[in-house]
DNA sequence: GGTGGAGCTGGAGCAGGCTCCAGGATCCTT
DNA sequence: AAGGATCCTGGAGCCTGCTCCAGCTCCACC
C-alpha cells in the first residue's frame, strides 16, 4: 500500500500554502493529483518529491513561466532528460549570477555601513573634544 | 558652477528609467528635483549620490517601503545617522541571510543537476551495452 | 444524524513595483 | 518660426505570484 497525503499534510510537509498547491495545480506546474471518492486530493510520494524540485527552483528564483516549461518537459518522460538538464543548468548559472551580484551589491552596502559608522566615530571626537 | 544633469542623462547614469525617476520622487523616495525654468527636472550631484544608494539598496532587495523610511531620516538631517546606521545594519544582515539561503538553495538544484548528469551518464551505458 | 473542520471550485482581489498613455508644454536646431 | 526630441502631469494599466472568498460538499466523531 502506497502513502498517501491529505492536503493539509502536504501544505505542512511541502512547505507550500494551500492556495499555492492549488494554483500550482490549475497552471500544470503539477500533473492533476489523484482523488479520494468525494474528490479530496491525495497527494503522493511522487507528488511530493515533485513538490521538492518545485520548492528548490522557486526558492532561488525561476520565474513560473521556466518552471511550466520544466514541468512540461518532465511530463513528456524519459527522452527529455538532456532538456530538463540544461535547463537546469542555465538557471543553475543564472543562480551563480544573481549570488555574485548580491555579493557584489552588499558589499557597497557595506561600505555605506562604514561610511556612517566613521561619521559617528568622528562626531563623538568632537563631542568629546568639546 | 554646480553640475546638473537632465531626466536623460540622469537615467543613463542612475541605471534607473525615466518613469522610475519620477515614480520615486512621487512616493518620496527622492526629495523634489529642483528644475529649471520651463519646469524640466534638474538632477544635482547629490541627487545622483542619492540614486546610488538607492540603487544599493533595491539591488540588495530592500522592500520600497523601507527605503521610504529610509528616506525620511536621511531628510529628517543629521541627528538620525546613528537611526539610518542601524536599519543599514539590520538591512545588511538581511541580505547576508539572503545569501546564505540562495546559497543553499542553490546546492539543491546543484544535486539534482549530479542526478540528472548521472541518468544520462548510465544511460549511454546501457546503450553501448547493447 | 448532526456538527465542526477540512476540502472543493471558479473567479475576484491584492501587493509590489513599476510602466504606459493622453494631451500638452518646452527646448534645441536649423 | 518650424519641427522633432525631450519632458511634463495625473492617472490608468500591467505583470508576477499568489491569496481570499462565496457557496457547497465531504468526512470523522460523538
Amino acid at each position: 500500500m502506497t502513502e498517501t497525503y491529505s492536503p493539509a499534510q502536504t501544505v505542512e510537509m511541502s512547505g507550500f500554502s494551500l492556495d499555492t498547491l492549488r494554483y500550482y495545480e490549475k497552471i500544470g506546474l503539477i500533473e492533476p493529483v489523484r482523488r479520494a471518492a468525494g474528490g479530496h486530493r491525495r497527494y503522493t510520494e511522487d507528488d511530493l518529491g515533485w513538490l521538492d524540485m518545485l520548492r528548490c527552483l522557486r526558492g532561488t528564483g525561476m520565474p513560473i513561466a521556466q518552471m511550466q516549461s520544466f514541468a512540461e518537459l518532465a511530463r513528456d518522460g524519459d527522452d527529455t532528460v538532456a532538456d530538463r538538464l540544461a535547463l537546469l543548468e542555465e538557471h543553475d548559472a543564472a543562480v551563480e549570477a544573481e549570488l555574485a551580484r548580491l555579493a557584489e551589491q552588499r558589499g557597497k552596502v557595506r561600505a555605506k555601513i562604514e561610511y556612517y559608522r566613521s561619521y559617528l566615530a568622528q562626531q563623538r571626537g568632537v563631542c568629546e573634544a568639546q
